[in-house]
DNA sequence: CTTTTTGCAAATGATTTGCATTAAC
DNA sequence: GTTAATGCAAATCATTTGCAAAAAG
């Protein structure tokens, strides 16, 4: 069974990589937030913690989060990317008009659209599901 | 029954816009394509036909055209947005490495996401699939 | 002739790069 | 001590905006 707290350090030193400050930092927030956040929303929380952490290790380190499997990407199509601390499987809405961003729970059948990515020679590694559409206050 | 080649002049002018160049050209540039395509090879593309066709004249022509139901944006996460002149129903592969994308034909059972979608206060527009993973060629 | 569309130039926003400095190990 | 990570400044890329000139109806 995986745990619900991944144990960051570790999975750090395991890999030959560093353990620093704005890592831990930038994974705590993202774990506190729960769901999709930009990067620079990121930034704005990382700050409280630990003022002067720079864009580009923001960015580096959203990327290696979600190499390492601890965030997800969300392309919501809201011009920036959201990174998504969520483990569990779900997908997202999004707003044509204000860009809001919510999670749906709901099953989405992907043998099919797997087989036909293998098919076309694809080494399938996620699917992005996002509806898109006006939300209640738009 | 729809036509499989929209006349794009009579429904400008059903909504009273006008009928320029610039948009026959970018219209039969996507249908010629006849799959995703970015704004930057749009433009590469019209210059061929329509020489000194302004960028901000690409944008607002392919948003209208996108509004006007003729092409369907494509969030494949590779950057830029890319625009589709297929209109029948698929989804999209995305490679993580090259950013190449390719057409999936494949069903992919939506209604208890649009169900979720609706719950979530969203009136449901249009949904996007893309299956990320390593193409072949990488 | 009136109003929409276009083109130009410049602005904006997101993300990345190069390189010197700092801090993990 | 070594080497990876960080911060800074500047670059890049996609897209948008403001406004005057051109063209559609």
């Amino acid at each position: 069974m995986e745990s619900l707290a991944p144990d960051l350090p570790a999975l750090l030193r395991s890999r030959g990589l560093r353990v620093t400050p704005q890592r831990l930092v930038i994974h705590r927030v993202l774990a506190r937030e729960g769901g999709h956040v930009s990067a620079d929303r990121v930034r704005e929380l990382v700050a409280e913690d630990l003022p002067g952490t720079s864009t580009p290790t923001i960015y580096a380190t959203l990327d290696l989060l979600a190499d390492l499997g601890l965030v997800r990407r969300v392309n919501a199509g809201t011009g920036a990317t959201l990174y998504d601390a969520r483990t569990t499987p779900h997908h997202h809405a999004a707003c044509t008009e204000c860009g809001r961003v919510v999670d749906l729970d709901a099953d989405v059948p992907s043998t099919a659209l797997h087989a036909a990515a293998r098919d076309a020679g694809f080494d399938v590694a996620e699917t992005g599901v996002v509806v898109y559409g006006r939300c209640a206050r738009c």
